[in-house]
DNA sequence: CTGAAAGCGCTTACAG
DNA sequence: CTGAAAGCGCTTACAG
């Protein structure tokens, strides 16, 4: 009545628990007969292997563990897409957040050593991943990380990422509404420092600066909607506002955009605002919001094919940086400034 | 060089390997001492247990597995804070998406059948979920499994449960808009016969058969803001539309509105849009969303409880269902229809 | 093509 | 409080 194992297998087909093993990993090298009669009593008594033996036995696992920094963004799922798409049935996607271990932590970092999971994809700014546990060693090989989407720290720029250019997405972005008749633009970022966003900002003030607009305006707050409407809150009940936003995620943009609807300010008729992400929301926000688009499921493919390739070729070393094109989507939520 | 193992460690603190194992899971059964001695030892090698040679040993793992449908639905945030606050740091969360299982599934019964997991909560319906894997038997107790969020089929109908009356949910929102004076309602939902919005149907059913309104529309589709566009393309560009949309989730009404913003048909002056779900996107729409708001950090502490309940009281069957209190969040895109 | 045997790293009664 | 020993279920050279 016991979960069978590979021993009553054995016993019941008359063979020996080498031959079952055989049956189940390299069914090629067992004879036919053998194969056969070794499967008609897995299949009658319901057997399964133990993946908590094989994995501790093999030292490993087949999965692979996608990090994100929060499972409600929807960015991640056509990246998820993407990942999967490319590991296929081969390996099992796991994921977990990252902002459930800042204190904890140790439970993460003993699933990467211990090796439940084969490689990891980390979709999440990287402060929270510790880098010396990917050292590895003479016995022991390092884990395959591929960082993607998110820029990577200087920690960790000797492994594989996949992201776009940041900066010059920015820089077109803002360019962009230089070009449309902005001076007064305000850059509603993330956190002061964050490395997130600190490659938009910076595209964003050389933009600024190339122009001549030397006055450069950074607010920072937080990532998400009730950041950009806390923003906007600042930004848009002075005597004199900006005449365009340009956001650092499109959650920052359709805050701004709902506060603005509630104080009367017509967009894009009296304040332009620009995304970033080209999230789901984005397209049908009310006005649609211009943004600028990441290519999410290139994105998630190119990572895992990365990741693919680290696991098939364990000796090299390809730090390899993949930058995808990114793409401005100029919508409804940007237009010229009215007294220009 | 390669990985320390309990071996060196006990080596080289000069005691057994079963006192390092008990320095590791029962301190208070070792001498003060030794235990010191055996930490020191522990912190100089960097000796970390192996887990996958623990989970295996011990026939299980420390790891709460969460299934969800998407992970990209922002919904999701809140409960897994609410799961994580309650599961704290005795247990892991990983995730999984069970779209992703559609054909491998495989996989994820191994999964569970291997124990890697010590307990799941399912927060997607429950098809994909082979209910005879939680059987159990004599020697192999059943894996815990709570259903949140979603509407449990008949065939998992025994297993806790943690979710709003969607019945009801819907059959207050549809009194709503009959009570501000819609007759002509159009139920937009997911998909025909879906588990998920069969109960918000026929709350809507019902409310309008008891207000008199035998004429049921429904309309099938997508759960999402494509299936949202498709029916109000649908519905929208017809001679006689309905005044009210009552949409069976928060992305189909986002949809909805975008299209009607496109048409030119004003919200909810010439419509009025109800959505169900209350995610942070519904607050910031233009103009905002009135629609039902699910209790969703409750949810999961609430599934996070039951889940808890069952991992320390093995023995009993607590087929509990909880109903979580649902709320009508009347903001903007309702209003009286113009003629009435 | 198949089997006997060792062993992965840990835990757990059982003695002492 | 501590140690010697068995064993979890599987895989993998090594013989044959």
């Amino acid at each position: 009545m016991a979960k069978p194992t590979i021993v009553q297998v054995a016993r019941l087909a008359g063979v020996s628990n080498s031959t079952v093993s055989r049956c189940l990993n390299q069914p090629e090298n067992v004879d036919r007969k053998t194969l056969a009669r070794v499967r008609k009593v897995i299949e009658e008594i319901g057997y399964r292997p133990n993946l908590l033996a094989q994995n501790f036995r093999r030292g490993q696992s087949d999965i692979v563990l996608v990090v994100v920094h929060n499972v409600g963004a929807s960015i991640f799922s056509d990246i998820l897409d993407g990942i999967r798409a490319v590991l296929g049935s081969r390996f099992s996607v796991i994921l977990m957040e990252s902002r459930a271990e800042a204190q904890g932590h140790a439970r993460f970092i003993d699933l990467l050593v211990a090796k439940q999971v084969v490689g990891v994809i980390l979709l999440c700014a990287s402060p929270t991943f510790d880098p010396r546990l990917i050292g590895g060693s003479d016995h022991q090989p390092r884990l395959p990380v591929v960082i993607g989407l998110e820029p990577v720290s200087a920690d960790l720029a000797d492994l594989p990422s996949v992201h776009i250019d940041n900066h010059r997405a920015a820089h077109d972005a803002t360019t962009y509404l230089i070009d449309i008749g902005h001076r007064e633009i305000t850059f509603v970022s993330g956190e002061k420092g964050s490395l997130i966003t600190a490659d938009r900002e910076r595209g964003f003030a050389d933009a600024m600066t190339q122009a001549g607009c030397t006055d450069l305006a950074i607010l920072h707050g937080d990532l998400s909607i009730q950041g950009g409407m806390a923003a906007a809150h600042r930004l848009l009940t002075r005597a004199i506002r900006p005449t365009a936003l340009f956001c650092a995620n499109d959650d920052i943009a359709l805050g701004v955009m709902s506060v603005a609807a509630q104080l009367g300010i017509a967009v894009p008729d009296d304040l332009s605002v620009m995304g970033f992400d080209d999230t789901v929301y984005a397209a049908t926000a009310n006005p649609p919001l211009s943004t600028v688009a990441q290519p999410t499921r290139e994105v998630g493919e190119r990572t895992a094919k990365q990741l693919l390739h680290a696991l098939d070729h364990p000796g090299e070393e390809a730090h390899l940086t993949e930058i995808l094109p990114h793409r401005l989507i100029i919508r409804k939520s940007t237009a010229r400034p009215r007294q220009s």
